[in-house]
DNA sequence: ACTCGTATTAATCACTTGATTAAATCAAAT
DNA sequence: ATTTGATTTAATCAAGTGATTAATACGAGT
């Protein structure tokens, strides 16, 4: 079967890049883990870019699904409260029906974390062609929420706004796919949602800080 | 001379390993960045994980200079501002005698921001490999605050500390070394600062936001 | 001038890399 | 049963990898 083929390809390849960095990972070694003959990663995917251009937008979907989702509740209130707007950077990182959408991942925990790790790894990756690329798909995620992030930061002038934005992701994605959450999810969902909360609320501190009189 | 050589070496890995990954970046790469003979990186370093070990050696000293400097300020006085804390994890990653320390990098501009990329670089490199040497070095860039953020965020849970200056670490580390820092270089030291007292800004407000109830 | 330890070079080691090819296998449709 | 097209396989390509070697150049101390 040549999905299911894809598919142990895609979980394998997830799993190396996210573990090893991007660049870390051979097409051999993918291929050995997915048990599979490694010319079939180029016959499915074409070359190594392509597999890992696959890889990322798999993990990226159901997260910008989330997003999308999550940024409609948001838009239909009056007024958004800094907890609310930092949790539009962090809830639909992490899947489940905590964040009030449907989408689940691949079921399986364990490739949600995978996934996550890979994404960060992505976002820090300042190489050009890993920056197109990750832009191009987390453009969105980054510069998509102007109106409600206007509305709620409306004090505060736009490049700044836009600079707390990237805060945001950023610390969102690092501590979300690092060791601290890691530990989190061992311990149990509990751990998992205190982690959560107290990045929110480090966040929201951060996010309506006065501004710089400089 | 062995000692230019050397420094030819260091400076070509630094730039080399900076601009892409870590593990991105050949030795012969780097001996031909270098203009130097690609035995010699053994020679002088033993194998890649000693060179890449002295790389971050030598960018991470000065860092480590400034910090404890600007930690004994802090220690001499009654009372710390969230600002001041803040500044303990960002002021330290930036050269100059804005600091109140004399420790200048090797005067070269460009090769601070080399340095500060791969410091980023490393942190946020989750190998157990990396993850190591970073852990044995950075350590008390991490650990090492104990009394002074006590002191200045007495009313917080322990675990609770720990997890908002490793938030600190990681924001001011990715957003010095990102592209905006790069773009605020390219426009001047006015620009520079204004990017470096936003994060300490942003990072205030996230240290002395109030502790979830959950 | 000659030695001796440091520094440097070119050549080569075994191995891995991403990619391609032609041949083999398989599942359906005719 | 055979043709057809999509999958899968093993073998191979040129290029690059980190590392090691023996031979050379160098420079200070005698």
């Amino acid at each position: 079967m040549a999905a299911e083929t894809r598919d142990k390809i895609l979980d394998a390849a997830a799993r190396l890049f996210a573990a090893s960095d991007s660049g870390g990972a051979s097409l051999r070694a993918i291929a050995r883990a997915a048990g599979v003959n490694s010319a079939l990663i180029h016959y499915h995917f074409g070359s190594r870019k392509g597999l890992f251009e696959a890889v990322i937008l798999r993990a990226l979907t159901p997260v910008q699904a989330r997003r999308r989702a999550l940024l409609e509740t948001l838009r239909s209130k009056r007024s958004v409260s800094a907890e609310e707007l930092a949790g539009l950077f962090v809830r639909p990182l992490i899947p489940g029906p905590l964040d009030g959408s449907d989408f689940d991942d691949r079921q399986d925990p364990e490739s949600d974390a995978t996934d996550l790790r890979l994404l960060a790894r992505a976002f820090a990756d300042h190489r050009p062609l890993v920056q197109d690329l990750t832009l191009k798909h987390f453009g969105s995620l980054m510069y998509g929420f102007g109106d409600v992030v206007g509305a709620a930061l409306s004090e505060l002038p736009d490049d700044l706004k836009q600079r707390r934005m990237r805060f945001c992701v950023q610390a969102a994605l690092e501590t979300l796919s690092g060791p601290e959450m890691e530990f989190a999810r061992a311990e149990g969902p509990a751990a998992c949602e205190a982690l959560v909360e107290d990045l929110i609320a480090f966040l929201a501190g951060g996010l309506d800080a006065p501004a710089q009189i400089s």
